[in-house]
DNA sequence: CGTGTTTGACCTGCGC
DNA sequence: GCGCAGGTCAAACACG
């Protein structure tokens, strides 16, 4: 299988919901301005779980779940200053339901070109975080 | 040669 | 205080 088989047709309907993401990183200033990453959680209907949005992702781990049968990966961004998080995770009850969580934003342009992945991108774009 | 992938070990937080 | 769970990083290897 080549090519990606990325089916976000459930994404276009209404599949995609922001996640409340908490960031535990600045627990010392009070008054600091700093912007929280938005998490972005994506149900794709596709028979594989290597979903190219056109950016670099470089695996960091892969850990089982309890509510899952199947192992959840971890991806990570390989750009410089583009340190956003990535996770893949397969639905136990579908296997053809493969669920991506999008940490962070990207603060660098598309290495490569994506048919209606690009379309979803913009869409991401679209749905900031609900502060 | 560079990049990305793989697996295990390690670390932290929390519960009891 | 210890154990468990979840998450992350690192070294080595494989592939282009």
């Amino acid at each position: 299988m080549e090519g990606r088989t990325s089916e976000v047709k459930d994404v276009s309907a209404s599949g995609s919901y922001r996640l409340s993401e908490n960031d535990a990183k600045s627990s010392k200033k009070k008054g600091e301005k700093k912007i929280r990453k938005p998490k972005f959680a994506f149900q794709t209907r596709t028979q594989v779980d290597i979903l190219d949005d056109g950016y670099r992702w470089r695996k960091y781990g892969q850990k089982a779940v309890k509510n899952n049968k199947f192992p959840r990966s971890y991806y990570r961004c390989t750009y410089q200053g583009c340190n956003v998080k990535k996770q893949v995770q397969r639905q136990s009850k579908d296997e053809g339901v493969v669920i991506t969580t999008y940490e962070g934003v990207h603060t660098h342009p598309i290495d490569k070109p994506t048919d209606n992945f690009e379309q979803i991108l913009t869409q991401m774009h679209i749905y900031p975080a609900p502060f």
